[in-house]
DNA sequence: ATCAACTTACTAACTCGTCAGTAAGTGTGG
DNA sequence: CCACACTTACTGACGAGTTAGTAAGTTGAT
């Protein structure tokens, strides 16, 4: 991040002239990342190009690059600017807590089953970042950890609250919530491939209830003999 | 096309003549293959270059199209190869039953956290496969849809086994098999990203444990008031 | 002698990014 | 209040690079 407010240029005892962005530009930059978001959607980050992005506003490509100075940086711009809407979207501009997180997730999800254009974009992006060197996947990474949080804590709360008396360690609440994301996560990619065969959001509720369940119930005592922690075997 | 030696082909009138690849083909096919499995984990299906996979193999990308006819082509030869890969190496040449599918598929997650470059490649092409017209989308589509069938199967097989009176119907299991799926993929995805803070196969073992117990259980008495099936909210 | 299995050479299409130029907007000194 | 200084927001042209695919020629196995 560089200089964008600060009274930091003054060279010499000249005149420092008009430097700040014009009235519609933050809307046109909007219009920009709206665009870009449909496009690396709809044809992945790589494989979609600067210049159907900046078709969709009407102008060139180098015009979108006037903006975001390079593919890589617009891409990020993209995520970032989702990450705000999205917070904002959300009334209390804070993250639910508790057991309203839980409700919030399956909420999202019914409403992600009316909205696959953004679900695709998340998904695709999610999909390539796991690619060598890719841009996004600092963010998608980060992005994962903070859920993994949040949701890790939310269910610690959840335990709290009904006082169950199992041991809820960061390993097993971290466990827990891993596969809560990743239910949700290989659930859009199924869903976007096969809408018919899949129904999101009754799946998603149905997978987080069954993990919380698991977890307050204390999942070493489990009824069905699958995992083995202790196993290793180093054959090829 | 006087052939008057070999009177073994003669398929129809005219074009065929005898065209039969020599001994060291299918070797040398093979390693294209794996090599483009291991360009396309990597750099992704779009990114990943022919020439790349070529270089691989000693050889450059003009003789990758002799032997693939087009990139869209290897990439659905690299997919077919590993289906029959991963079929063969299973003694047994078939899919297991009941409830040595699940060990299965947590053996093979255990597995895979030693083979990372081959859970970069599915969950790469699964990840790209979403976005429009993309050439694996089929082969990942139907993937999907054989996946969640045997994984319903077993489940109602493992029901069977423990009389269990629940009413399984084909919903029911199609969302907990969609779910043990998703979570599969989704925890992939984490893992490749951040091996540290994801633990592959314990939360694999984990979640499916959950998702069986809570079908079994009959999900519809379900402890936590998440699913609203019937709810339909019409707000922006 | 024929054909599979290449290579070399090439093309046409794309890509992102840079650059110079331009019209229009903005703040300020006078 | 207005002209000047300066910036923003572009366009259009172009460069350098990469790409998949083709066509024609070469070599060596059978």
């Amino acid at each position: 991040m560089e200089s964008t407010t600060a009274a930091e240029e003054r060279p010499a005892s000249g005149t420092a002239r008009a430097r700040r962005p014009r009235a519609a530009t933050a809307e046109r930059r909007e219009e920009i990342l709206s665009a870009a978001m449909r496009t690396f959607g709809s044809r992945g980050y790589h494989n979609g190009s600067l210049a159907e992005v900046a078709e969709q506003v009407g102008i060139t490509h180098a015009g979108v690059l006037h903006h975001f100075g390079s593919k890589d940086r617009l891409l990020i711009a993209v995520l970032e600017f989702r990450d705000r809407v999205d917070v904002e979207h959300l009334e209390g501009q804070h993250i639910p807590e508790g057991l309203e997180l839980f409700r919030h997730l399956v909420r999202t999800a019914r409403m992600n089953e009316d909205r696959p254009g953004i679900v695709q974009a998340y998904t695709a992006i999610t999909g390539e970042s796991v690619t060598d060197g890719h841009p996004a996947a600092d963010w998608v990474t980060e992005r994962f950890r903070v859920l993994r949080e949040s949701i890790g804590t939310a269910l610690s709360e959840v335990a709290a609250e009904r006082s169950v008396e199992v041991d809820l360690d960061r390993a097993t609440l971290d466990r827990a919530a891993s596969a809560i994301i990743g239910v949700m996560d290989g659930l859009q990619s199924q869903w976007l491939l096969d809408p018919e065969a899949v129904r999101l959001a009754d799946s998603t509720a149905f997978a987080i209830e069954a993990i919380m369940s698991a977890t307050l119930a204390g999942s070493a005592r489990a009824t069905l003999p699958l995992a083995q922690p202790e196993e290793h075997t180093g054959d090829s």
